[in-house]
DNA sequence: TAGCTGACCAAAA
DNA sequence: CTTTTGGCCAGCT
């Protein structure tokens, strides 16, 4: 499948993870093998809006498990409400139990 | 082609 | 805890 650029496979990548469940963008630039890629990761996430289908990009959180991108969703509190709507709890713009609610695409994209 | 951009990461102060 | 610094790389203009 070498048609899929780097964006659409993070967006495949993105779709994969299970609600109530958040990844990083460096666990996802080393599961497509770039892991230096991490900040490549953020910025097809801003075209993610307009991906088809769309990606659940309020899964997709830094590697300190904080929600550094709530602002791009249209609304600063829109990321979190989606995140507590799938069980993930948010304190303080940064995720309760990040490592229980982790998903590491390496280990788990086998799903 | 070259340069700029960025929803990052990690370490240091 | 916050702020700074350097590195990283694909896509866009």
């Amino acid at each position: 499948m070498e048609d899929l650029n780097f964006y659409e496979s993070v967006y495949a990548l993105v779709r994969q993870i299970p609600e109530g469940r958040v990844t990083s963008y460096g666990a996802i630039a080393r599961a497509l093998g770039r892991e230096g890629s991490a900040r490549i990761v953020g910025y097809a996430m801003g075209n993610a809006g307009k991906a088809n289908p769309p990606v659940p990009a309020h899964r997709v959180l830094n590697s300190k498990g904080q929600l550094s991108a709530k602002a791009a969703f249209g609304h600063p509190d829109l990321m979190q409400q989606l995140l507590e709507n799938e069980g993930v709890k948010i304190n303080n713009d940064r995720v309760v139990n990040f490592k229980s609610v982790f998903w590491d695409p390496l280990t788990e994209e086998l799903i």
